[in-house]
DNA sequence: AACGAACGCGCAAACGATTGCGATTCTTTA
DNA sequence: TAAAGAATCGCAATCGTTTGCGCGTTCGTT
């Protein structure tokens, strides 16, 4: 939009000088007298000069600008995550364009087309639920657009990554369950698509084998969406079991939460007949009834990361563009909030 | 960044004709013969031609994106109004950059100053807590960018606006706590700068007064942050009171929460002893025990007016930049979530 | 006094696309 | 058959900024 804003070319008019004489100028190059650069400055000053940004961008052939996609904005998790990024992206001079695919695949192939048009510098990327092909992907990664995948990663992707340890943090919450006295855990199961899912699983199984309890795949319950609607069936099929489970570890927070409905409909308390644990951390598990134990991502500290490592690959690419930028796969730690819903033993220490 | 993106020149160079035939040709533009239109459309399908949006933005001086300054991503009614936003916006054509002024009237000024430099088209704001100024809005405002406020807006704006009824919303939810039997219904009052503040409070100054219930002032306790901390703090003193009151309605649902958590600890009982109501209809209200009745906001469409709105005097100023749009206000509706916080007679019907 | 270096600045091209105007060719009409 | 008109297309400027190169002036050195 054109907001009549003062250029390059009205200080230069004004002052009688040349256009790139004030270019110069105003960053500092030698070739120009103290005097000049004072007086350009001075005059930049008044008039409120403010560089035009898409001028700059073309010349350049670099935008300043990130792209995003998350599967859904609304997740604290999510929304955590941006904050984080945002906050290392302004300050090294990035704006930042947020894109939702809504867990559609669909969705998330537009949304990185509509990026790459946008000639973003690079893209932080969390899959959908959905993506189970990678075309779209592949197609704007051999463009050489930088990229760095976060949480729910591309594995195949020859490019960096920014992911929790969901093994260890599964397996910390199944343990912590194990000594709390638990025998019979069921888990339920998170969209197969993703990654995340299998580490979920893979550290329930590992807990279990660590203490000799065998695994009862009737425990194992699917939730290929992960909703508080889903948890909450699933749960009833579990209480509806012979031998119902004592605990319930859930793929994520709207699972359990969805698991403490059904258990509470039935009659039954938490912990004391069944405990149950979640994973994200998610702002209103502290503020349920009983609070629920979960396993806490630091998604502000996985935001900043992801920024800082993209922002690293697209200055290294802007200095030297043969050169290929080394892929890295930062983990970041899980950290296991215990919370009435899982102590059947009563607090410790 | 460079991509080694095809440009309308390597089309032409391709072809043995000029930039200019190039960028006809795919306008349709009828000076251009049928068959040069044919082998030009056929070529930039081959070889994926994708306009440069930035040099386009240059030249239109026009960058088809559209900032939006929010308090706080986090907040589930805000991530609401985003996706509202962007549903518009990307059927429009528009990027979205969103910002946070994390609630801090300083970060506001320097928000709105850095999409004033990445030249946006116009301005989605809901001011934060802290504005109590407005020679930042001002001073864009009179360089000519589109503004439209919402939900917490700039009152003296010569600007469109999207608010709901806050005033009707508020009453309708003291009418109900009048309703279910309630005689001294509290108020936790929010951040006193905000429009909505106030116009809460009338609304439930209003309900009391059509029911000819004395106005206690001491029964109307300031919630400066709206937190739960806060709420809760509150809530403390209002059940020291000799005469405690019998419902609580909150400005917004953390301090509705708060007000809960004093509640249970104090042993009392929701909604027997005190009933509770919150406002925004946040996704935890339904979870807490017990569910929250709460006033709900409609964010999502209030995001799509807001940009609808935006786009609309976008466009008419792209069309004729004198014309001076006139400011219009659009106000949502609410509806009162009953849930069984508030019910102390039983269901209704 | 003459020569080279250093200094200070402007010219013009470039980024990629658009567009008014003029130039060329072809078709039509008197 | 000549002139007018239509059909096609290219030139060049433009948006705002950057930057390699070159030019003129001044200064210092022998």
């Amino acid at each position: 939009m054109k907001y009549n804003q003062v250029t390059i070319k009205d200080i230069a008019r004004e002052l009688g000088i040349s256009p790139s004489t004030v270019s110069r100028a105003l960053k500092d190059h030698p070739d120009i007298s103290p005097e000049t650069k004072k007086a350009v400055n001075e005059l930049a000053e008044k008039l409120n000069y403010q560089p035009n940004i898409v001028a700059l961008s073309l010349r350049q052939s670099k935008t300043n600008t990130i792209g995003v996609i998350i599967p859904e904005l609304v997740h604290f998790f999510f929304s955590t995550v941006i904050s984080g990024i945002e906050d290392v992206a302004y300050s090294a001079g990035y704006n930042v364009i947020i894109t939702q695919s809504n867990e559609s695949l669909q969705r998330e192939k537009t949304d990185i087309k509509a990026l790459f048009n946008s000639r973003v510098d690079g893209m932080l990327i969390s899959v959908s639920r959905e993506t189970n092909t990678f075309d779209h992907i592949e197609g704007i990664l051999a463009k050489g657009v930088p990229m760095v995948f976060f949480d729910r990663v591309y594995e195949n992707a020859n490019s960096s990554k920014i992911i929790v340890d969901d093994l260890s943090g599964a397996k910390e919450a199944t343990l912590h369950l194990i000594d709390q006295g638990c025998k019979r855990i069921a888990h339920l199961e998170g969209p197969p698509n993703l990654e995340i899912t299998k580490q979920r699983l893979e550290g329930y199984l590992e807990a279990l084998k660590d203490h000799n309890i065998p695994v009862n795949k009737n425990l194992i319950m699917a939730c290929p969406l992960g909703t508080i609607e889903e948890g909450k069936k699933a749960t009833e099929k579990l209480l509806a079991m012979a031998e119902p489970p004592d605990a319930i570890f859930a793929t994520n927070d709207p699972a359990a939460m969805g698991a403490m409905q059904a258990i509470k409909e039935a009659g039954l308390k938490i912990p004391k007949d069944i405990a149950v644990v979640g994973f994200s951390n998610w702002f209103f598990s502290a503020l349920l009834d009983p609070p629920l134990t979960s396993v806490d991502q630091p998604g502000f500290e996985m935001g900043q990361e992801a920024a800082k490592l993209l922002i690293r690959q697209i200055e290294m690419k802007t200095k030297n563009s043969d050169i290929d930028v080394q892929p890295e796969t930062k983990v970041l730690k899980t950290r296991l909030v215990v919370r009435d819903s899982s102590l059947k033993k009563g607090k410790k220490k």
